[in-house]
DNA sequence: CCGTCATTCAACCTTTTGGTTAAGTATTAA
DNA sequence: TTAATACTTAACCAAAAGGTTGAATGACGG
């Protein structure tokens, strides 16, 4: 598993953060352009771009002084599949599943 | 917009939740047989049942003196609609994308 | 070299989170 | 009616999260 669901999701479960993944759709941006629009202080946002590194949302790129914030579409994949799974078990048949259960490490407790 | 992300993708964050969910899927259960698998106090599994009722992603009934969870599979649509449009931006159209802002409530910021 | 710009670090604060134990409230079963 | 069952609540605790300010670091421009 390259990514780590935990992270990820709690990530996500900010909404400033959500706002900046947003806001990196459009383009890389600086920490200091990501921060503008946001009312709150740059080392704040700071750690912010630390939390959507860690979890692998983001890769941060420093060139110069700048460092270059990178949305990393892929890094959601596995928390996306995650939760796609859930609305698509009914249409799995009972082999699926259980490979499913094994990749979240339930079934050999 | 039915549910709310920061609490869905917060109660997502945590591994011991995602167990939940992945338990419910199979059946509703009460909360002691939620509880019975894990190491944890009863005390403990019933608030992280609250954080999944207050999230959406399950329904808690009071039958007799058993309490049943039950798994929203559709409470986990929202979220999962905002992460997939990440791996879509490119394919949809200047609209669609400022439509997505617009319900993301950064456009008429 | 000096000041400024971009960013992080350190120290601090408050609130939330995730857990505990012990007591309290219903509901059922004997 | 009494005791067990199925929970929740309350009080507490340690650690993490989310913010602040002020100083530190490091690269650029004049």
């Amino acid at each position: 598993m390259a990514y780590d669901l935990d992270n990820i999701f709690a990530a996500l479960g900010d909404s400033t953060r959500r706002e900046i993944l947003i806001m990196l759709l459009e383009d890389d941006m600086a920490v200091t352009d990501v921060a503008e629009p946001f009312d709150m202080s740059l080392a704040a946002i700071s750690k912010h771009l630390r939390i959507l590194s860690k979890s692998g949302l983001i890769v941060q790129e420093k060139r110069g002084r700048v460092k270059w914030c990178k949305l990393q579409v892929h890094a959601m994949r596995d928390a996306s599949l995650w939760m796609e799974s859930f609305g698509q078990i009914e249409q799995m048949n009972l082999e699926a599943f259980e490979k499913f259960l094994q990749s979240e490490k339930i079934l050999e407790k």
